[in-house]
DNA sequence: CTGGATCCCCACTGATACTG
DNA sequence: CAGTATCAGTGGGGATCCAG
């Protein structure tokens, strides 16, 4: 590691910059939590439905975790039963119009995507056919 | 029942394509790979070089998927040695834009989740101050 | 030089049960 | 209702070797 030469207009930097924001919100429930929230702060069942299929323990890791980076706050009100209200910081909302540019890509290349999966499946099938 | 102004019925539609670009480039090469190769076509050992950490083997693994995907091309020269040469697809190149939006976010706000998570960090170290 | 196969480890995930 | 802890299963990912 004995760099000389500093780049500051590294490519690098950016592809890990993007790398590290990947690697939080990249995992399965993360976004779909966010999204959950955007609509505006819920409880922790609220959002277990709304999302749907994720475990109880999974949306806890989720959500600390976006606590963690400060994307999310979580407001516990001390009654009884227990009531613990999530909802997306500044910060977070941030995060929507970026996830959303995304999320636009997705939609409408999502045909085209799945078409090129399926030529690439098809052409595979020709060298693997036994199955 | 008619609305102007809905571009997407269901949020969940628009959480779900986003999810599912996610399991495709949310992995920690993918995104590292089409950076690279959105500076232009490139060969597996520059490729390689150029993001560093990677395994063969997951390069290997994370340019068939980009393939499959149809996001990138390969292209066999059967020379000797081989040399195989990949560039990003018209595809590929339409997703640039997206992800530099994200990475815009990422690199403007990196220094405040650092700062989140430290003091996320600090608190937690009440409950489990043991080092 | 590039691609594939095999082995192995461990981190992530889910189910369950218990506490506040 | 919300959160934590524990246990066990799965599979992602690295190292290595072999083939074209």
């Amino acid at each position: 590691m004995d760099d000389d030469q500093r780049i500051e207009a590294d490519p690098h930097e950016r592809c890990r910059a993007l790398g590290a924001i990947l690697d939080r919100i990249g995992d399965k429930w993360t976004v779909m939590a966010v999204g959950a929230l955007s609509e505006g702060p819920m409880r922790f069942n609220a959002l277990q439905r709304l999302i749907g299929a994720v475990s109880h323990r999974m949306l806890t890791l989720t959500l600390r975790g976006l606590e963690r980076d400060g994307l999310v706050t979580r407001t516990i009100y001390p009654t009884i039963p227990p009531k613990v209200e999530y909802a997306l910081t500044n910060l977070g909302q941030r995060l929507i119009p970026p996830l959303k540019t995304l999320s636009d890509w997705a939609v409408e290349n999502q045909a085209e995507l799945e078409m090129a999966q399926r030529a690439y499946d098809a052409s595979a099938a020709r060298s693997a056919p036994a199955s």
